[in-house]
DNA sequence: CTACTCAACGCAAACGTTTTCGTGTTAAAA
DNA sequence: TTTTAACACGAAAACGTTTGCGTTGAGTAG
């Protein structure tokens, strides 16, 4: 088991300097032809690759972003990998996850983790508990400490950094003027409560498009499901809540919901009590991942283009990477806003 | 914008040298209290961290593992990468992920990429298109330069490393058994090429299923699926092949399927020519994932307890690479088989 | 008064690069 | 023949740590 061959071996094997070495590799004109023919020659047979770590500490740029979620078992946070993956690779850079598993004190372990040195730039999505807590020091610290943050998606307006968010708001609306076109009058929103800001904004979508068709908003078709619960283990109390919501209203004939479950177990119980979908009732959902479109029927939703808000997302924190060098026009941010498109399937007219 | 402070730096303004100062923050006892107070009072001001990069270079250790997969946006490698996750961050290393998109070629550039230094160690699951290919130059040469794998799900005999697979024969047969004792007498098997070794392994399951009841098999129920095309997005030619087996055999009564996707619409087809599931026909898939989950009805599956598989991976190769500083025991490799659970839903009586 | 022992600290090397600035040799120009 | 310039290469610093060992000074024993 051999180490990976160094610029002092290959020097010292061959008898000269290390900067001789080195600069025959990178085809410097101050190396005469033969020596370097020689020198390059030597390197391929031994496969020679410069040091990663060795070079982070000269150049202090480790070519690496850190990127932190809420969870990775998951649909549209795995697509923005996925985008920040493929923009960072092309650009030349790595990438290394963070998990918080929505909890505050594992968001900032993980940075501090990373913000020592490891990595360039942060790309994150806030966890849950912290936007409860509203605790964002870790964040400003980190970026005092001339370290980039892009966030994405699950953002706050306290913090001033780059952002890129989905429009929730006209996503929502769009989709509730979708219902209301296709001839719905009575429509249930099912959201979450209201601290994670785009379950905020949906709601609000939700509420514009009812008022611009002057159809009056009613408490009692507004179902705020509580997700600290975790649904995937407790679904049935999820179904009995809405079951529970359409008994009680039945002249429901259209359901808003703020992600792919809430919008699944809407069907479930619609069938269950023998509604059929999308005569008697249509559905939309949030959030256009994998269940919606293998769902029966399948479900119309409203697209967020996660892939599209990786690729933004590193687009622009590298960006910032490479331009902070030569330039010192700091404290510029923007926030790139992703339209979202509504994805029409079998679960409406 | 600071920059990070340095060992360097917390000398020149105490007034004292960058060992003193590094002896006093490990609270060497060759330094006098009143310095040690000092210097950690003032690194803690500061806010001090070491710098990883530095830590990296001078103990020729990253403390970083590198996990290479197909794909992200995927139950059964999320999982997967949540169990490293866990793991790692346990014990004080970070996850750096690469995405091969099943590619040879991008598998062999993300291998190079981080095997330059970047990372300890490898977790990864073979491309398809590696596979195919047959060619492992890559895994090995990676290994020859003192990096360890662990492989895990995707696995191929000729390479001497670790190994996490799941049991899929027996998790195959026990699937087909289920279906049997049952009361299918037709059961139809649905399955991919047979360069993917797991596909390989669940086929012969199916068989062996088969041969213990005395059922014998027929080529005409076994559907291979060519796989090279994404069904993502060519579903409906899919369910074509699907609905071509059933028409064709209409005697079939129970469905195995080697993944969720195969199983679910091999359910579509069912209900589609209004064969009634469990009733008619059952079925089963294997890859426990969100859609088996919530589709209607809901799948019976395998399950291949991804995350097990991550925290297994991640633990091999940690145990490995913190074994080998003493011990020069090497070339003693081990697979670690992960059982399969047979989680049993609505799809099968 | 000398010699010796500690305590408390600094020096320097090492990890693997890149790069600036010499320095020595040779050949061409004066 | 002397000056000069081009050429080919080496020495050393720097990035930020850790650590073995050397050095200093004071105090103590002989």
């Amino acid at each position: 088991m051999k180490r990976k061959i160094t610029l002092k071996q290959i020097a010292r094997e061959l008898d000269v300097s290390i900067s001789t070495v080195s600069k025959a590799l990178r085809n410097s004109p101050e190396i005469g032809e033969d020596t370097k023919q020689k020198i390059q020659a030597f390197a391929k047979l031994y496969n020679y690759r410069p040091n990663n770590i060795a070079l982070s500490l000269k150049n202090r740029k480790t070519n690496t972003i850190g990127i932190i979620i809420p969870e990775i078992v998951h649909h549209f946070f795995s697509m923005v990998i996925s985008g920040v993956e493929t923009v960072a690779n092309n650009r030349g850079y790595n990438v290394i996850v963070g998990l918080s598993n929505e909890s505050f004190s594992k968001e900032v372990i993980n940075m501090e983790m990373l913000a020592n040195g490891s990595i360039d730039g942060f790309i994150l999505s806030i966890s849950k508990e912290t936007l409860q807590q509203q605790d964002y020091h870790h964040f400003n610290e980190t970026m005092s400490q001339g370290m980039p943050i892009v966030m994405f998606d699950r953002v706050v307006s306290d913090i001033k950094c780059d952002k890129v968010i989905v429009d929730d708001l006209n996503g929502a609306k769009n989709a509730v003027e979708k219902l209301i076109t296709s001839g719905c009058k009575s429509i249930a929103l099912i959201t979450t409560r209201d601290y994670v800001s785009v379950g905020k904004l949906r709601t609000q979508g939700y509420l514009d498009a009812l008022h611009e068709h002057k159809l009056l908003p009613k408490a009692e078709l507004i179902l705020k499901v509580d997700d600290t619960l975790d649904y995937e283990v407790h679904l049935d109390a999820l179904e009995l809540e809405i079951e529970q919501l359409f008994k009680s209203n039945k002249q429901i004939d259209g359901v808003f919901a703020v992600n792919e479950l809430y919008a699944l177990s809407a069907m479930k119980v619609a069938r269950k009590l023998g509604l059929a979908i999308p005569k008697d009732i249509q559905v939309i959902g949030f959030t256009d991942g994998v269940l919606s479109k293998h769902a029966t029927p399948s479900l119309t939703t409203v697209s967020q283009h996660a892939q599209q808000m990786g690729e933004t997302a590193a687009n622009l924190l590298i960006d910032k990477l490479e331009k902070e060098f030569d330039a010192d026009t700091e404290d510029e941010f923007q926030t790139v806003v992703i339209a979202t498109e509504l994805v029409e399937r079998e679960s409406t007219k």
